[in-house]
DNA sequence: ACGCTGTTTAGATGTCTGTCAAGCTAGAGG
DNA sequence: CCTCTAGCTTGACAGACATCTAAACAGCGT
C-alpha cells in the first residue's frame, strides 16, 4: 500500500500563535485556510464530529454513510477533503475502512481561534 | 446608525459542546458550517487576524486594504462575509469604518474544535 | 460642489457539491 | 484459481456557489 495518507507538513512550520496575538502572514493563512475550509460544510462537520465522538476514536465508513441524505460517493469525497486537510486519517483493515481524527491538528486550530487569554474564560456560564 | 449589525442568533441556541463529545446534529452543523466557511479563505483569515490583533481591538478598513493584492471592493466583500458569519462587527465613525472581532463567537468555535480535555477548560463539561 | 472612504451591483471566471457509472480491494464459496 | 458479493474510491459531468474586477453609488468633511 504505497498510497499513504498525505498529511500537511506545513502546520508545524507555520502554526499556532492565536489569531489575535499577531497578524497571520500570507504563508500561515494559506496553510490554515484549507483546514477551516474543510470544516465549512455541514456534512463534513458532522462527519468529523461523528468520527471524533466515536467510542474507540475510530469510525467505520459503513457507519458514517447511514445518517446522511447523500450517496456513498459523496461521503467518500467529503472524507477525502477532511483527510487531505490533515484533519483525519484513514486506514483499511480487511473489508472496512476506519477513520480517526488527528487531535493535535484540531487542538491547534482551536488554539488559533482562541481570543480570551486562556485560563480565565470562566466568565462564560454556558 | 440604524444600520445595525446582524448577529446570528442561532449560535446561542445550538452551540457549544466540543465536536468530539457527541455528534453534531444537522441543525448545529448548519449553523456552524458558515462560520468555519468564512474562515476558509486566506484573505479573510488574515483580515480577521489583523482586526483581532490590533491594539485597540478595532481596525479601520483603510488599514486593511493596504497589505493585500486585491482591490477595495474585494476586501469589502470579504469583510461582509466575516460580518454575516457573526465573526466581526463594523461601525462607521465619521469618514472611516472600523471593525472589531466578536471574541465570544471565536472562543466558542475554538471550544467546539478542542479535543483534548485541557485542564483550563475541563470544568465546563456540559 | 468636490474629494475621500467604503459599499454595492453586474458580470466573467473558476471552484464545489452532488450523482451515476465504473474501478479497485478483500473475503467467501465453489 | 475463479467467480461472486460487499465496501469504498475514483472519474466524468451538471448545477450551484464563490471570487474577483470595474463601474456606479452612498456617507462624510472641507
Amino acid at each position: 500500500m504505497s498510497k499513504q495518507i498525505r498529511r500537511l507538513p506545513l502546520l508545524d512550520a507555520v502554526c499556532c500563535e492565536p489569531l489575535a496575538r499577531e497578524p497571520l502572514d500570507s504563508n500561515q493563512a494559506a496553510t490554515l485556510a484549507p483546514m477551516f475550509k474543510a470544516l465549512g460544510d455541514p456534512v463534513r462537520l458532522r462527519l468529523l464530529s461523528m468520527i471524533a465522538s466515536t467510542a474507540g476514536g475510530e469510525a467505520c465508513v459503513c457507519d458514517l454513510t447511514g445518517p446522511f441524505d447523500v450517496t456513498g460517493p459523496t461521503i467518500s469525497h467529503h472524507l477525502r477533503v477532511l483527510r487531505e486537510a490533515g484533519l483525519i486519517e484513514g486506514e483499511r483493515r480487511g473489508t472496512w475502512v476506519y477513520y480517526r481524527v488527528v487531535p493535535d491538528v484540531l487542538d491547534r486550530l482551536a488554539g488559533i481561534l482562541t481570543v480570551e487569554p486562556s485560563p480565565a474564560r470562566a466568565g462564560r456560564a454556558g
